[in-house]
DNA sequence: AACGGACCCTGTCCGC
DNA sequence: TGCGGACAGGGTCCGT
């Protein structure tokens, strides 16, 4: 379910709210994809000092070590502060509470591909594993066309799943992914190496574009997302390709054709989208 | 060593 | 209505 904008969505909804505030209790549903790393009650004292996000990761920085927050497929967070309606008893698929002085923070993950992993620091053994590889930031400074292309250049692996692996970007998932190879016209199935030096710009300004608008927009709510202050995504409603299979293309009117790669769903215009 | 596929889990939707 | 199968926004691991 969240892709890069709908973390970063998430993280702004809470992080000013609950930085400063004293953890009073954790509370572990369900297991998730790692186990939490410490016993819950010991995390009771701490202090959280803000959120950061790097790529879909949320990482709750404590006065001592920190958190890991991965949302997975399903995954999304609430946080309800003292004054607010509280959100009442976990559910069957709540996994994660902490109690904070300045409210509840709470992960909802049907699925349970989310994460929540507590790391004495971000050189732990562990948070490498998890973090070191990703590359880089789409909406910060050191994503450059230059660096862009050097990616691509070193990759004979279709550009939509070398997009998904987050090793050269992150953030893009399932649905930008579609979105922003149509904007730039790339066949999805073209070898990265391959894409010429304007196809590239073009992919690599739509990658910017696409994910700061989205992130605007709130996100993409298809089913079931929301921040963390319950505010559904609007982003769905500019998707030209996601999901519309056998629609006329935006720009040409050809049907949108639907395409297999690592069993996930790619959605492309074969007459816009080429492969030279 | 890069790449493709299996797999983790639950809910929903569609065809029979 | 019930049931089986396909599919869903992600990422790791393992075999080639």
């Amino acid at each position: 379910m969240p892709e890069l904008p709908e973390v970063e969505v998430t993280r702004r909804s809470f992080a000013e709210r609950i930085a400063g505030a004293r953890i009073v209790s954790s509370v572990l549903g369900k297991p998730l994809r790692w186990p939490l790393g410490l016993q819950p009650q010991a995390l009771q004292g701490r202090l959280v000092q803000g959120v950061r996000r790097r790529g879909k990761y949320l990482l709750l920085d404590l006065n001592e070590g920190l958190l890991l927050i991965h949302l997975g497929m399903s995954g999304s967070l609430r946080f309800v502060g003292g004054d607010e309606e509280p959100l009442g008893p976990a559910g069957v698929h709540d996994h994660f509470d902490l109690q904070t002085t300045r409210g509840l923070l709470r992960l909802h993950d049907p699925r349970r591909f989310g994460a929540v992993i507590y790391v004495p620091s971000e050189t732990d053994a562990l948070a490498r594993k998890l973090l070191d590889h990703l590359g880089m930031e789409p909406l910060g400074d050191g994503f450059t066309l230059p660096d862009f292309k050097a990616g691509l250049a070193a990759s004979r692996a279709p550009i939509k799943q070398l997009l998904l692996s987050g090793s050269v970007v992150v953030g893009v998932g399932n649905i930008y992914a579609s979105e922003v190879l149509f904007l730039s016209r790339i066949h999805p199935a073209t070898p990265a190496r391959d894409i010429g030096p304007r196809k590239v710009k073009a992919l690599y300004e739509s990658i910017r574009e696409v994910l700061a608008l989205a992130v605007e927009q709130g996100g993409t709510t298809l089913r079931d997302f929301s921040s963390a202050n319950g505010m559904e995504g609007h982003f769905q409603l500019q998707a030209k390709v996601y999901g519309r299979e056998g629609m006329p293309c935006t720009h040409c009117g050809a049907p949108i054709r639907l395409l297999k790669q690592g069993q996930r769903s790619t959605y492309y215009c074969a007459r816009c989208q080429k492969s030279s």
